[in-house]
DNA sequence: TCATTGACGGCAT
DNA sequence: CATGCCGCCAATG
């Protein structure tokens, strides 16, 4: 799988998490069969295009500790995230440390690999002969 | 080619 | 529950 192919199927693995779900970026890497790529599913998500269509809900995709990373200390990412994500109805919460924090016991999507399109062909033993 | 970095994950303290 | 540390793997300098 190509970076071009990794990229694409984390951004259609992205686009089916429902409205009002959220999902991590290492659940992102393991639905598209390479659980410790983590790290560039993130990396993916930044190349992102505010004007690609249909639009890739990045804002649904934290971290596993269920928190909105912070990309640094002068950056407004993470209170962007926030804003999306409030907008569509998940309730972000603030630890005390100032950490924007979600709920995934109430707004978590974690489903198995595999139940998942991910655009992807595997394993497709093509049989199309000469028709 | 080697060293550093990063929208991360998981476990130990 | 918050921090610290180490492991991961591709992109960059």
């Amino acid at each position: 799988m190509d970076s071009a192919e990794f990229h694409d199927a984390v951004y259609h693995v992205v686009r089916q998490i429902p409205a009002q779900k959220v999902t991590s970026y290492g659940h992102i890497a393991k639905l598209i069969g390479m659980p410790r790529h983590s790290r560039h599913v993130g990396q993916a998500l930044k190349f992102i295009s505010p004007a690609v269509q249909p639009p890739i809900p990045w804002q649904r995709v934290i971290s596993s500790a269920g928190t909105i990373s912070s990309r640094g200390p002068g950056t407004s990412g993470a209170e962007l995230q926030r804003q999306e994500l409030e907008a569509e109805g998940v309730e972000v919460t603030q630890t005390r440390g100032g950490e924007l924090k979600v709920d995934f016991g109430r707004w978590g999507w974690f489903p198995a690999p595999g139940t998942v399109d991910t655009g992807v062909q595997l394993a497709d033993h093509d049989d199309l002969q000469d028709t």
